[in-house]
This record gives C-alpha cells, sequence and structure tokens, in this order.
DNA sequence: ACGCCAATTGTCAGCGCTGTCAATTTCTGA
DNA sequence: TCAGAAATTGACAGCGCTGACAATTGGCGT
C-alpha cells in the first residue's frame, strides 16, 4: 500500500495541512518544515493520489488536447501530443486526448467530452481552433483553452505562425527563381490554414508583380489524393503552371506523384512546394521545399499557455512562433524551353 | 453545478448504492429500478465523478500506453493511439501516454510513471515489451500489461503478427522475380523486430534455395539516415545486391534515397522493400513494397484485451493478427545485363 | 515587557463515490 | 401457507486529499 499524506504528516511531525502546502506549493511554509516534509516524503517515496487531489480540490489536473479524427498519417498530431507531454511534465497536470469528428456535430461532442471527464484546460489543434461555434460554446462553459492556429478568429490565448507570410514568401521564392505561372493547391473548406496559404499565395503574386489567374487555383482538402487530382487539372490546363505551391506536404507529395507518373522530372519540368516540413517532405526524392512549422514546439507552448492561464490568468497570451523556408531540391530555376509542355503533349 | 449521485438516487427514488449499480452494470438490480435510474439521470443529465469513483473505488480506470520516445514521423505510434482510443470509448477508462527513453533507466522511468498515476493497465507498444527487465518489474509489481509485440518473450496478454514469416515472403517474393542477391537492412539491435525480421530474411532466402551471405547483411537502427548509409554500404559493395529487404519502411526510404542520389532507377536498376506500410510508403514513387501491419487494430486489440483481464483474467489472451504483403512499384524483375554496377561506376 | 500584526500551522468537514454488510423483499417448494 | 433461500436494496463508513477558518507562534516597535 502506498504512503498516504497522513503518513508523512506523522513523519514529518506536522500536519497533513502542512504537507499538502509543500506539495502544492503553497506561501506560508516555513524553510523547516518544507524541509523536514521532503525528507520525509522522500522516504515514504510519497506520491499524492490524484484522485483524492482531484476530488477535494474540484479540479482534474487535466488537459486534453482536441483534434480531428486523423486519417492515416498525419504526423503533426503526433508531434503537437508530444509537446503537449512535454508541457505536462513536471506539472500535476495529465494530458489527454480526443479525436473529433468535425464531420458530425463536434458542439455536442466536445460538450460530452468536458461533461464527462472536465477537463481543467483544451488545447485545440488545427482546425478546431477555427471553429467558432465551438470557442463560442467554450466561452459560454467558461472552459478554458488554447488555440493552435495562425490567427483564431476568437481565442485570447494559443500559438501560432504567420502562415499567410510564410505562403507568401514560398511564392516570392518561386518568382524568384523565375516561375510566372504559379499554381496553388488549396486546403481543405473551413481550415484557416487553407484561407491564409491561399491569402499569402496572392500576397506574394503581387509582390512579385504577377496578375492573380483563377484558373491556377485548384481545390484540394490536404490529402495526398488531393494533390494528385489537383497536379492534374492544373497540368491539364492549355497554359500549365512550371511551378505549384500546395497549401500541405501531403498534397505536394501528391502533385509531384502525379508528375512523375507523367514522366516529369523534378524540378527540371516542375516546381513543387508545400507547407508544414512533415517528415515525409525531407524523405522524398528530390526533397520537398517547404515552410517548417515546429509542431512539438507548439503544441507545448500551447499547453504551457493554457497551463498558465489557471494560475495567472492575465499572463498568458498567444505565441507567435517563427517559421523557416526549408528550400529543398523540388524546386529549381524555370527552364528556357518549355519542356514540361512538350513531355505532357507525348504522353 | 453537475448532478451528483444523489440528486439520481433521490430523483429516481432509490438509494445511492444502486444508482452505482446501474452504472457500473454490476448484477442484481431490478428491470424497474434501473428503467428508474436510467431516466432520472438523463434528466438530469448525471456523469459520474471520474475522481470520486477512482478514489472510493481504489482504480484509476487510467491504460497507459508506454512507447519509445518517438522520432519524427514514427508514424505507427499515431496509430496506436488512435487504437488505443477507440478501445477506451464507451467504457469508463481514459487512455494516457508514456514516452520511454529506453536509452536511460527505463524501468525505474516505469515504476515512477506506476507510482505517481496508478494506470490500471498497461499497453506497452514495441520494443517496449520486448524489454525482459521491464516485464519482470512489472511482474513484480503485479501490474496488468499487455504487449504489442510479434512474439513477446514474456508477456501473457497482447497482439501481434508474425513479423518472421512476413518477411519470409518477402524475401520470397524479390526471388520469385528472379533476384538472387537480397541485401538486408537490419533494425535497431535489441528492438524484437530486428531479429524477427532478420530471421524471417534467412527464412526466406533458404525456401528459395539461396545462402546466406553475411555480407550482404548490414545494420540499420529503422531511420532514415540509417537507410541511406546501409544502402550506400551495400550499394558499394563489389558484387551489390540487386535488392534490398528493409527491415522497417523508413531505412527503405532511406536506401531509396541514395538509390535515387546514384541515379538509379527504381526498380529497374535496384528493387527495394520494406516492413510496416506507413503513411509514406504510398506516397513515396516509386510506391514501396512492404508488408502491411494493421497498427491502429493492433492498439485496439490490446488495449482491448488488457482491459478484458481486468473483468475476467483469464479469458484475455494473445492474439495473432494477419499481414498482408503489398506490392507496389518499388520491386520488379532483375534485368538481365547488370545496369546498377555499370550506373555506379560512372559516378 | 507588552501589544499588535503578520506569518505559520493546525483542525475538521466534506468532495462524490463505492465496498461491506445488514435489511428487506421476492421467490421456491413442500 | 410458510420456512428458507435467493434476489434485491439500503445504510453508512471511509477512500486521501484540500478548503475554510481557527489557533498559535514569532517579530517588532514602544
Amino acid at each position: 500500500m502506498p504512503a498516504r499524506i497522513e503518513d508523512v504528516a506523522l513523519k514529518a511531525g506536522v500536519s497533513t495541512k502542512t504537507v499538502s502546502r509543500v506539495f502544492n506549493r503553497e506561501p506560508n511554509v516555513s524553510e523547516k518544515a518544507r524541509t523536514r516534509v521532503e525528507a520525509a516524503a522522500r522516504e515514504l517515496s510519497y506520491r499524492p493520489n490524484p484522485s483524492a487531489r482531484s476530488l477535494a480540490g474540484n479540479r482534474s489536473y487535466l488537459v486534453a488536447l482536441l483534434f480531428d479524427n486523423p486519417h492515416a498519417g498525419s504526423s503533426y498530431v503526433m508531434e503537437l501530443i508530444v509537446g503537449v507531454l512535454q508541457a505536462c511534465e513536471n506539472t500535476h497536470y495529465n494530458a489527454m486526448l480526443r479525436p473529433l469528428d468535425l464531420s458530425a456535430d463536434a458542439v455536442a461532442a466536445v460538450e460530452e467530452f468536458v461533461a464527462q471527464f472536465r477537463p481543467d484546460a483544451l488545447v485545440l489543434a488545427p482546425p478546431i481552433g477555427d471553429d467558432l461555434k465551438i470557442l463560442r460554446r467554450l466561452d459560454d462553459l467558461n472552459i478554458r483553452y488554447s488555440a493552435i492556429s495562425a490567427r483564431s478568429a476568437h481565442a485570447r490565448i494559443g500559438v501560432g505562425l504567420d502562415e499567410r507570410r510564410a505562403a507568401a514568401e514560398m511564392v516570392e521564392h518561386l518568382a524568384a527563381l523565375g516561375h510566372r505561372r504559379i499554381g496553388h493547391i488549396a486546403g481543405r473548406a473551413g481550415h484557416g490554414a487553407r484561407a491564409w496559404r491561399l491569402a499569402g499565395y496572392r500576397d506574394g503574386l503581387r509582390k512579385a508583380g504577377m496578375a492573380y489567374d483563377e484558373s491556377l487555383v485548384v481545390d484540394g482538402d490536404f490529402t495526398f489524393d488531393s494533390g494528385i487530382a489537383a497536379a492534374r487539372q492544373l497540368l491539364d490546363l492549355r497554359d500549365p503552371p512550371t511551378a505549384i505551391f500546395a497549401a500541405n506536404d501531403d498534397s505536394a507529395c501528391g502533385a509531384m506523384h502525379e508528375a512523375f507518373e507523367r514522366g516529369f522530372s523534378i524540378p527540371r519540368d516542375l516546381s513543387i512546394c508545400g507547407f508544414d516540413d512533415t517528415p515525409a517532405s525531407a524523405q522524398v526524392w528530390p526533397g520537398l521545399t517547404t515552410v517548417h512549422q515546429p509542431c512539438r514546439e507548439m503544441g507545448r507552448i500551447a499547453t504551457e499557455q493554457v497551463l498558465l492561464s489557471i494560475r495567472e490568468p492575465e499572463a498568458a497570451q498567444t505565441v507567435r512562433i517563427s517559421y523557416e523556408i526549408k528550400i529543398r531540391g523540388s524546386t529549381g530555376p524555370i527552364r528556357a524551353n518549355s519542356t514540361s509542355m512538350a513531355l505532357r503533349s507525348t504522353r
């Protein structure tokens, strides 16, 4: 049987309340008492019972990560999870996970979840933090949350990077390589990331002095397959792009796949770049030029902030984090003669 | 304030104990009582308080998934997690995650973790279930666990597939394509998967009537980079292999990468295959021939079994699950003339 | 030395539930 | 119909901790 607070109190010659104070880092404990308690606790290998603590303190010491039901290989969620776990280490808090089906009634699902497990705080992975209905309901229920989102419409606490600027920079990179027809594979409708990256694409075109051509923007949904379909559509255009900026790496990989299917050489015949810097993007050949997002760190910071907001509501904030453009082998200078078209016609 | 068990009891006109019985599916509750309690609970939106329940019942209702500290992109852990979460749905159990640093004192880490959070059961992701020291300590501490492992040396409960047979089949596939020099990139030392897949590789050679050539087996550690290094070593041999069976997909992708760097065409100049069927393996070009492991299902089953063992210790068992060889574009028939060598020499 | 205030420590009820065991009701067979 | 067994129900202590608040101690100025 593990030691209880009473055992420690007895051994240290203090009351249980003093032991409680030490373990909760409450003020007004003398140095002497603290030392004795710590020694006694160490000797008895005392660990506070989380259930008792939760029950008495009316808190769950739980942070839940809410994320979109992951299709195979959404490695960013895994990275977020690791970040959340890192943030919980050496706190009394514990992480819980909750996949959410956004196509169903997510608001009800969140409510049910919160009612059942009573987490003290939520961390909302993209695109959950972009969903106003959910945020508002959480506000109503008076539940603390932190959004991982480039620019949450609503969340006061969170973390994110300037996806719009990053996307613009990516397009400028392509422009600097001489590309004048740059396609975009857009993200899934409803995701903030779709809007920001698309807006950044347009910013980039503008900065490079190019006109926006609607036919060069094709809908996708962040999946590999949608990347294939979108690339197909773009490459079948009468005047196809010489470069494609996909809204994320998965769809960029799909686009690469389609290019290979057509016998293209990358980047000779087509430059492709993505967004996110998933592990796969460094491993495909050629390596995918993309925007690096420090997902693990984002998960950690989002959690740290929301935990901070429990202690000091005013101190917590939205943290803007920096990104990095990773230039790998999938983007290169445009060729003088448009071989890509020639190849296409031989198909 | 949420409803308490007392509120439900009052409304249903029974004692709190009866309500408790209904919610815990205990026997000896009359149909009438059950119906009334359920109605009252629904009306009050009653949810049992998990902390109170744990405290009084001396159980945590927690299942913890222990996994090796994930390097970037170990998507199988994510799949396992989803499976574990699936198994917890509609039970009173809740999943916890615990990354473990196997290079440090993992036994102590597990002990500390268990002492602090008191999970009712553990699910051990590979390669944790292969670690005898950990298993024995858990036995000593009398902690229920389930191992995800092809052939755990020790665990009575778990799930796994016959990796050895799968590996042998993979090699036979290569042999059927005409390959007579088949290299192997081995997994990380200490992982059961390394041993089983290597043994299967040898089985496959034997079945195909080929001799085992030590020089064709190179150490790896399941990472992309180790795949690059190992492929380098294999392709630099005086008489290099015409096919490489890598112990997992990440290292197979590394091998592909190295082959491309040398200007090889796959599978014309070199066949490559892996193990696991990570999402990336379907997305690289050409698609990677590999062994499909249903990770999500394995996580679910491992969890279901260990939860079952709480209710019925004798009913739980080790479940053997079936694999599937996925033949994609990265393996093909051997060419008559050994172009791969010619290409290599021009480098 | 004394009063006053702040810092420290302790007391104890009670968080919401379940285990134990006793009480009550219902069923069975003669 | 009734004893006895079986099924159902309830009373209540207590799980291990913290919140509220009361008691005690120590420091300081006069």
